[in-house]
DNA sequence: CAACTTAGTGTAAGTAAAACACTAACTAAG
DNA sequence: CTTAGTTAGTGTTTTACTTACACTAAGTTG
């Protein structure tokens, strides 16, 4: 079933970056990762992806590609970048759109399936020879993250639903990547009116228990419509 | 002559939203438009940009189309986001990857060719109807670059090379659409030790003449490595 | 030389950020 | 049941930054 054209087109594919945390025990950011089951590059990681469809939709084509390929589904995804330096892909010319996500790992148990041989989570400082110029597309996404976290609430797609202000502050020091003063966190954070302050407590912790919090984003949906700025 | 695919693939165009300003007597701020000189759209106005090129870069193709439809040559040029709505070019599956810069409208006098017959600069808040999605580019853009300017000093691309703090600050005050106090800019900016002082003052200025600064980009690199973050 | 226009300058008050250490609550082990 | 160990939870002081604000200096024009 051929499809001719007056010029020559590319391919269009998507790539999706997710990275992933559970909040509780793990000490660094996770990437999603998968092996790849066909050539070019059978065998070597890469990120989950594929082609786009001609009546679907950017978004639409990466969030199917990555349920696919990993049975990921992802509520928090944003277009990152989009490559095309015509040598990228050894298969002719292929133009890759990029997006970025954020999930809960322990939400999540990635399989692999359709294009991909497996599907598993690497520590995002140390992923493994990647295929493609995925590894560059994972840097900016990184990048784009640690600068995204600052100045928007991005970081509760990390944890879980209800989570201890020291997972949170946790979550920033692993984002941000420096340590944060306790006292002076949990004033700023609370400050801003964006937790809501459960009447539970964390269970099973060898330890005084810590209070639990929701994040709220109607709250934060208003506060905004109001010039209301995250800023951490 | 035909090209013939075993998938169906989707046409990939770039786009440029150029704004434009002088520094010197305009009040606000331009972008670059042209008429479309072809089917669809023939007689409407819209961003300059076309059909990528199979072995070339994204950007080179911007570049490239922005220059052969409006004359302009750009320096600073960034990607803003890449389109790709089933529905959004009648000609079928169109995606677009838009990008935006920046340039001073004294040294570019955009004169329409090859696919558009005009190309203008037109205010960014009160443009013609526009073809396509391109509303839509442009608002994005013009959200983007409102960010931007605050975390980056990307606003001295609208400047001439030597500049008044005083048009330095209406710049600010045009992107950032309010006023700010004049001895609190002064001193913020020249605090941050990215401007030379030249020896030269404004010329036939029926006043008394300001003095003539240069911004250091170097200078701003050397900071910048050095964790130095451009904050207004 | 008088009137006009913009350039250029300092200080005080308020607000946000940073640094810092102890007690409270609970668990586990003997 | 007592002790040792672990994390939770809490205020104050200092410092840096932001904001608000008004006059004199320099030059031009008529």
């Amino acid at each position: 079933m051929p499809y001719t054209y007056a010029y020559p087109r590319p391919s269009v594919t998507v790539d999706c970056v997710v990275f992933g945390l559970d909040g509780l025990e793990e000490e660094d950011l996770k990437v999603l990762l998968i092996e790849r089951g066909r050539e070019p590059f059978a065998g070597c990681w890469a990120l989950p992806g594929g082609f786009v469809d001609m009546g679907e939709d950017l978004e639409t084509a990466a969030r199917r590609e990555l349920e696919e390929e990993t049975g990921v589904t992802i509520d928090y995804l944003e277009q990152l970048y989009t490559f095309g330096a015509p040598q990228r892909d050894p298969r002719g010319r292929v133009i890759s759109v990029a997006w970025y996500g954020l999930v809960r790992t322990l939400d999540h148990t990635p399989t692999g399936a359709d294009d991909a041989n497996k599907a598993e989570w690497f520590p995002v400082v140390s992923p493994p020879q990647l295929a493609f110029d995925h590894q560059r597309i994972v840097t900016m996404a990184h990048e784009r993250l640690k600068a995204k976290i600052r100045y928007a609430p991005v970081g509760f797609n990390l944890l879980p639903e209800q989570f201890t202000l020291r997972q949170l502050q946790r979550l920033y020091e692993i984002l941000l990547d420096r340590p944060l003063d306790k006292r002076n966190f949990r004033r700023k954070l609370l400050s801003m009116g964006l937790l809501i302050e459960t009447d539970e407590l964390q269970q099973d912790v060898p330890h005084r228990a810590a209070r639990l919090y929701r994040f709220d984003p109607q709250q934060y949906q208003e506060l905004t419509r109001q010039g209301f700025v995250f800023d951490l």
